[in-house]
DNA sequence: TTGCTTAGATACGCGGTTGTAGCTTACCTT
DNA sequence: AAGGTAAGCTACAACCGCGTATCTAAGCAA
């Protein structure tokens, strides 16, 4: 006789799974700076008593949550379309930046007061067994079966794609489209590795 | 005889540039979210009515000191070397980048709740009169001389070192030496203009 | 010198977060 | 069915930023 529905109890794994999923979006959207315990319990309809029970800190909750986020998804090169696997494989990238955990990445990495221990827990936990960045993996994949010269595939070129595509979403504030993907893959990616259309 | 030193009291113009200083460390530290009116009192030593006379928020102190913040300098393409202005202009765009201006919007743009308002304040404000951003302006210039045809500086091809050079930032977290620059217009750049090395 | 303007100092109640304590009660195990 | 574990609830003092009010005294101008 509470009146207040039939709201069943939480406990362990499942309660755990929800303050996860609470900071991560609490973070996404107030940012690491101004992440707090009150505002993490609010999220995940816990009393603030529970979090201290097993964390001691915003900051610890984030970490522990991110150590259980899922790894990036690995974009899988097909037989024979670098153009068009480098444009999925910036779609990945796309659509994992509007997801929970990567907009929580973001928000970590563009945090002005990063500390080093977070950056780090996100590299080992979130990009943990990844061979490379998202365009890497397709560009490494058709370097080593001859398409273009391995020893254009620098650092530098790696990074093409993931960057223009950053800076884009930066810009403008929202997501780019396959449109807005197709010419990053074409006025820049392919002419960096030798394959430009002029 | 107060015994605080002889600091003798500041008034109107002197005054309110040791606000402005302040507000961009303040934010450039901080963030944007965590801006309080005590924070920035506390860092130009004023008390935070004399804040409050002139300003009623601190975003109103943060744009307020945007709107007197130098703009950017603009690149000046050369006579004969776009190699070597394109290295040139993203030294300007890193040596502005940690300038406390530059903080300043680095901290502004990754807000995660960026507000419009300020954001626009922004572009409007710092950049104003700049035709474009570093690269794009030599760029430019080159094109317009019939270095490369014109028609292959598209918006992506403008943003390659721009993008390149913020993403080096956000994974080293240290600024990019000139051989790194040199590796983005050599390997980036240049390519996607059609004079790639190769 | 007189007097206006305004920076500087202090104090107040308000509201939100903190970290802790205690109690109740749902859930799970035995 | 009984008991232990832990989630949920309430309360607390402490601290901090907020926004305002009031007083003082420094800087400047007539």
């Amino acid at each position: 006789m509470d009146g207040q529905g039939g709201r069943t109890r939480r406990r362990g794994e499942e309660l755990i799974k929800a303050i996860h999923a609470a900071v991560l979006e609490e973070v996404a959207e107030v940012g690491v700076g101004r992440l707090t315990m009150e505002g993490i319990g609010r999220r995940a309809a816990t009393p603030r008593t529970t979090l201290y029970r097993r964390w001691s800190d915003p900051v610890e909750v984030l970490l522990d949550a991110l150590y259980h986020a899922h790894p990036v998804e690995e974009p899988t090169p097909g037989a024979d379309d670098l153009r068009g696997d480098l444009i999925r494989s910036l779609r990945l990238m796309v659509d994992w930046m509007l997801s929970p955990a990567g907009r929580a990445v973001a928000a970590i990495l563009t945090d002005p007061q990063r500390r080093p221990e977070v950056s780090k827990a996100l590299y080992e936990k979130v990009f943990a067994g990844r061979g490379g960045t998202f365009t890497r993996t397709v560009l490494r994949h058709y370097a080593e079966h001859g398409h273009f010269p391995a020893r254009l595939l620098t650092p530098v070129v790696a990074d093409i794609g993931e960057a223009l595509v950053i800076k884009r979403m930066f810009d403008t504030g929202r997501l780019p489209a396959d449109d807005d993907l197709a010419d990053i893959v074409d006025q820049a990616i392919l002419p960096a590795i030798g394959l430009g259309p002029g």
